[in-house]
DNA sequence: GTGAAAGCGCTAACAT
DNA sequence: ATGTTAGCGCTTTCAC
């Protein structure tokens, strides 16, 4: 079948259903005023003619596009995969097209977002990526609102919801610490990243003002990726040369399932026998048998919610910087097998 | 700051430059006839301006929007999500974007192509979800191609990439027969997806070939997913009621997963020693020390590469259906530790 | 090589 | 309630 060049447009639809093309448009807008009699007439013929609205033109004049853009970093952490699933179902749920960017982790968002606004999408949600303070305020001269998931930009005021990293932290360290360890390695991810930083920082200073000597915690470069993790952790603990600490808080689940798997199957030592082990996000896939990962919960569904309704709200107003507002929500401890409990 | 409701347009940058506003337009069009002179005139306006040339505009007059819709079913599946993320890394290394489309599984695509026709996409991509010959038809009208993985329609031609089922699940026959086993289960996926039904016809055919008892083989339904399989391999093997086959065999590795957990972690049996387990798919996951699955692999990278290139034929071609090949990929054998081998 | 002018298919005043 | 008209910001003839 050869390739038709001319589509069907609104004009066509017209003139089979006797009406003007600007009834045509109506009948295709919710809560225009056209009598039921001409709309019915329309959507027959459009039917008929198998005419679907281009929604090219209609943004050209509208000037939205109904078009949200997620920009993720890290999709080797299955944690930012059920995050970008999570936005394209609460998206898709709110009648809205999802324009997906993945940037190489490493590299900075700043040339995606570049590409995002040539396509005058409505709005951003970024998460786990890099972003200059520049481009925030690139976007908020065009009057696109950006809501940040769990990543902020220190010293400016952009709309985010992220995660209580560290309460996080301080609140696994109160657990290890309770659990009975004294000696400490924690596996930390993207050097650059507020996440990994900040849930460091909250581990380490709640086990410093408990009295711990500094060098009671040993300190890895996980990378944030099982693989990353996976060697590092090799490399510190696969031979007897250095002392096992007494528990491994990973800063987040797909580091700390390495661990456990270079712990049981290469050194064949017990998790949490010989050692316990701790991450940070509460993805599904360590809640499984053969993982069992004790881990702090980060409430996907109900962040993602919370940032599509900021997002909504920027929409919706003309002020953008009034909705600046700053979204932490709390994480919950989910006690599993990988930490011992009296 | 107040939204700027006036964005800069090719008019403005002409103003400033000292053009035409056709010369801006071809300033930003590789390959269009402009002196060297006003093009670097006109470049230095736009940076002066922050002018980013408006897509939607020009997606009106040429009828191409450069955009790519991925429908994926199946996000439960880590497999179908490796592959949204090939998709996407592939499709912006050639410059595309992509407009992604989750449909509930169960649903038919159709509603999400209807959607994705009025964002004139140029193409698409359609991975692990239904999709009725009608809208394959609806898409051919209006010239969109579209390619099919790993899913096919009886019956019909349309471009397709796929992984040879129905060879695998064959050659899986083969290595549990040779490795010692004559009972078996098989844990299906999706019951209306072509994929597992191949996969379990290659499997049983073969096996019974080989003068198996139709009763040999013990079929479950573990509906694709973790979950899923878990529950219903507990069912089917939780207790001690129903004696344990040799092997069992999930049309996917998540499955697989799943009946290694509950064997070792619900009966505390071995695997493969009391019972050999192998998938399909060959997901990073699966190669973790925790499982160490032995399955089937599928090439990815290469599979998305050509279903990729397969659309870029189609985009340039004018007569879509001659380009309504099919490529079929074959699978290959990872030998790890869940069957035995001597 | 470059500018003027005519749309692309729709929406949003503005009339009636 | 409905038709007419004027763009939205670009690309693309068509002259020069």
């Amino acid at each position: 079948m050869k390739r038709t060049r001319s589509h069907i447009t609104s004009r066509d639809v017209a003139l089979l259903a006797g009406v003007s093309q600007a009834s045509v448009s109506r009948a295709f807008t919710p809560g225009s005023s056209l009598s039921d009699d001409k709309r019915e007439r329309v959507l027959k013929a459009a039917q008929q003619l198998n005419y679907i609205p281009n929604s090219i033109a209609s943004s050209l004049t509208t000037a939205r596009t109904n078009t949200i853009a997620v920009i993720i970093g890290d999709t080797d952490n299955p944690f930012y995969v059920h995050v970008l699933r999570a936005f394209m179902a609460t998206l898709q749920a709110r009648g809205r097209q999802t324009l997906t960017f993945a940037v190489q982790p490493g590299s900075s968002s700043d040339d995606a977002i570049q590409q995002v606004l040539r396509y005058r999408v409505d709005g951003i949600i970024l998460t786990a990526a890099e972003l200059s303070s520049r481009v925030v305020t690139l976007c908020h001269d065009r009057g696109i609102p950006i809501v940040l998931f769990n990543r902020y930009i220190p010293g400016r005021k952009v709309p985010v919801v992220r995660c209580d990293n560290i309460g996080g932290g301080q609140a696994m360290a109160d657990a290890l610490l309770k659990a009975g360890a004294r000696t400490f390695a924690v596996i930390k991810g993207d050097p650059m990243g507020t996440t990994s930083q900040d849930r460091v920082r909250g581990f380490n200073d709640r086990l410093f003002e408990e009295g711990l000597r500094r060098d009671a915690v040993y300190e890895i470069e996980g990378g944030s990726t099982y693989n990353g993790a996976f060697e590092a952790v090799l490399a510190a603990y696969g031979t007897t040369k250095r002392a096992l600490p007494d528990a491994i808080f990973a800063v987040n689940d797909i580091m700390a399932m390495a661990a456990i798997d270079v712990l049981r199957h290469k050194r064949e030592l017990a998790v949490p026998g010989d050692v316990m082990v701790a991450g940070f996000d509460n993805i599904p896939e360590g809640a499984r048998a053969s993982y069992d990962l004790t881990t702090l919960d980060q409430p996907v569904a109900q962040m993602v919610e919370e940032a599509v309704a900021m997002l909504e709200k920027s929409l919706a107003a003309d002020d953008l910087d009034a909705f600046a507002e700053e979204r932490i929500v709390p994480s919950e401890m989910v006690w599993r097998g990988t930490i011992l409990r009296d």
